[in-house]
Formats: structure tokens, sequence, C-alpha cells
DNA sequence: CTGTATCCTGGATGATACTG
DNA sequence: CAGTATCATCCAGGATACAG
């Protein structure tokens, strides 16, 4: 009985912490997921700063498609568009320091996407060497 | 000149970086991108494992849905189906080693999906309190 | 250069019903 | 319980043209 009791204990913060992690990647999921925002975040971080240099460097993504990422990227506090005026008027996009949190996860993301294409890589050779 | 050199030299090492980064990033995305699969490797790895189970826990997931994501997970070697025959037949899905290789970045994006949604709670409150 | 406006399509997902 | 079938819907994103 009391083994009962303890596994309904057991289990009930089980379901919680799972719902905790569920939530929390979710939120994560929506917050940076799709195709373009951490990209676009990465060439940033590596310098790029004008629109087409942002766009060159993100190969596939249209204007478009770049113009609203930013713009949802500037609401949500990790970049910021900065206007000079001039002859002509330069505009600059700047990562804010919130963007720097996502450091972790880009990192782990790396690491798990060079280890995975390794990995597609060698299966998709062993079995062409058995065929 | 020299100084040129060494410039386009640290450019191309830095824009080969860049592209390295962005290609496994992608790769990532696209392999365990989208709402559900993460979502299901979560759930296994907190011990569900037949269908109904997991549909319980991914709350928001339908079942063409889920079928098809567990085809994919499978596929991809991140988990495997397991069919015991006998009255009923009993049906359970199980992580492979593979889905372990992800741990950290599971961790990475709960990590900042915490801290990112007391973030947003917090800045929502501040709004409202200047009202 | 830095975008915006339009139009359009495929694919992803929801709803519902059904099967063994 | 563990799915499949079917239909309807929606929207991200591509293509192209245009604008300040």
């Amino acid at each position: 009985m009391s083994d009962k009791k303890e596994n309904n204990l057991e289990n009930r913060a089980f379901t919680e912490e799972c719902h905790t992690v569920l939530n929390a990647v979710s939120d994560t999921l929506y917050a940076v997921g799709g195709k373009w925002k951490l990209m676009i975040i990465i060439a940033m971080a590596r310098g790029s700063k004008r629109f087409t240099e942002i766009q060159r460097q993100v190969s596939g993504i249209s204007a478009r498609v770049l113009s609203s990422e930013l713009k949802e990227l500037e609401m949500n506090g990790f970049i910021i568009k900065k206007v000079e005026n001039g002859y002509p008027v330069s505009i600059e996009y700047e990562l804010l320091p919130y963007s720097q949190t996502l450091e972790e996860v880009v990192n782990a993301m790396t690491k798990w996407g060079i280890q995975h294409r390794a990995k597609v890589k060698s299966e998709h050779t062993a079995k062409k060497s058995k065929k």
C-alpha cells in the first residue's frame, strides 16, 4: 500500500517534470523554431548587419521572408534596427544581448548537427558498399 | 597590402565557419525540428511507450500526426516499434540509444525555454503595472 | 540598397469517421 | 488499443514585380 502511494507520488512528480520540460521546449520551438530565426541570428553573430548581407549568408531566404523574420526578431528583443541618416540612408541590424542567451542552444544544435551528418553519411556509404 | 591579405584570409575562415554552423543547425532543425519530434522523444524518455500514452503526454497531437511522426522517428533511428503477440497484441515504442545524443540539445532548449517564459512574464507584468 | 505588395501553391495539420 | 482514410483548411514560404 505504501508502495503504491509512493509510486503515485513518484508518477505525479515525474509527470509534472515531464510537462515542465515539454512546455519549455515547446516555448523554445515557438520562439526560435522554424526554418529561419536561428539562422539569421547566427549570421548576425558572425558579423552580418545589412539586409542584403544577411540574405546572402542565409542562403535560400527571400526578401519577403527575411523582412518579416527581422520584424519578429525585433519584437521579441533579439535584435534592433538602426537607421543612420546620410547619403544614402544606412540601415543596420544589430544583435541585442538577449540573443546571446541562445548560445548554448546554438552550440548544442551545431554539435548535434555535425555528428548527425557524419552518421547519415557513414550509413549511406555502408549501404552503397553492400550493393 | 599584407593587411588586406590577412583580412581576406580571416574573412574567408570566418565565412566558412559560419557556413559550417549554419549547415549544422539547419540539419538539426531538419531532423528534429517541427512541432512534434522532440516532444515525442521527451515523452518517451519519461516513460511513455504506448501510442495512446504518448498521445496523452504530448497534448494537442492527433492520432494521424503521431502515427506519421513515429514512422519518421523509426526511419531515422531514434526509436523502434516492438510488437508482442499475445491477447491482445501489445505494441510498444522504445527509444534507441541514438536519441540520447539529443540530450544536450533538449537540456539547452529546456533551460532557455524556462528563462524565456520568465522573461516574457516579467515584461508582461511590468507593462500592466505601468497602465 | 531595403524593402513592400500580390499572387499562388504545396504541404502540414485538424476534424471526423472508421477498422481490426 | 492502435491506428488508417478522407476531406477540408490554413499558412509558410516562393516568385515576381514594384517602390522609396
